[in-house]
DNA sequence: CGTGTAAGGAATTCTGACACG
DNA sequence: CGTGTAAGGAATTCTGACACG
């Protein structure tokens, strides 16, 4: 499920983070919510899963930065598999 | 997906419908969103189906009212297809 | 019956900053 | 670096009511 549907409000209940917690990992490029005409931020599921993994690898000691270099080459890697 | 995670507005927008309309298939029990601390409403995809339903068959000329014994119907048949 | 709307309030979310370390 | 927090504002949602038909 990719479709952004949910607030930060829920985001905060299915992951346990803090608003301000998810707001940081977006500065730091590792998640993309789509915004509203407003301002407010919209989250998918698939989102959601994202968080959950930057958590875990959080806890395991990696730094934002990291993350997000292993986040692109996994991309990379699941890209190259296809051809 | 039946987590109750959408607002309203997002309702809206992924079934065409006003809040007005959303709000009252819930007060002719169609539907069922839960209800964060505060009072805000949250649905979930199945909910959004369910209204795309109601919505269909609104079309055809059934009143709420008929569409709810639709519904009760289909559950119990659905119940005794289980035996 | 089903839906629009203006009204006033409450809950939610937003940004930028200061703080700690 | 990653996160908490108080501050003030803006967007979102809520309820009850009046209206039309």
């Amino acid at each position: 499920m990719n479709e952004k549907v949910m607030g930060i409000g829920v985001v905060c209940e299915l992951t346990g983070l803090s608003e301000r917690q998810i707001r940081y990992y977006e500065e730091r490029q590792l998640i993309s919510p789509n915004r509203t005409q407003g301002r407010t931020r919209k989250y998918s599921f698939e989102d959601v899963e994202k968080i959950k993994e930057i958590q875990q690898k959080m806890m395991e000691g990696f730094n934002t930065f990291e993350i997000r270099q292993l986040a692109a080459k996994n991309r990379l890697k699941f890209k190259y598999s296809l051809i």
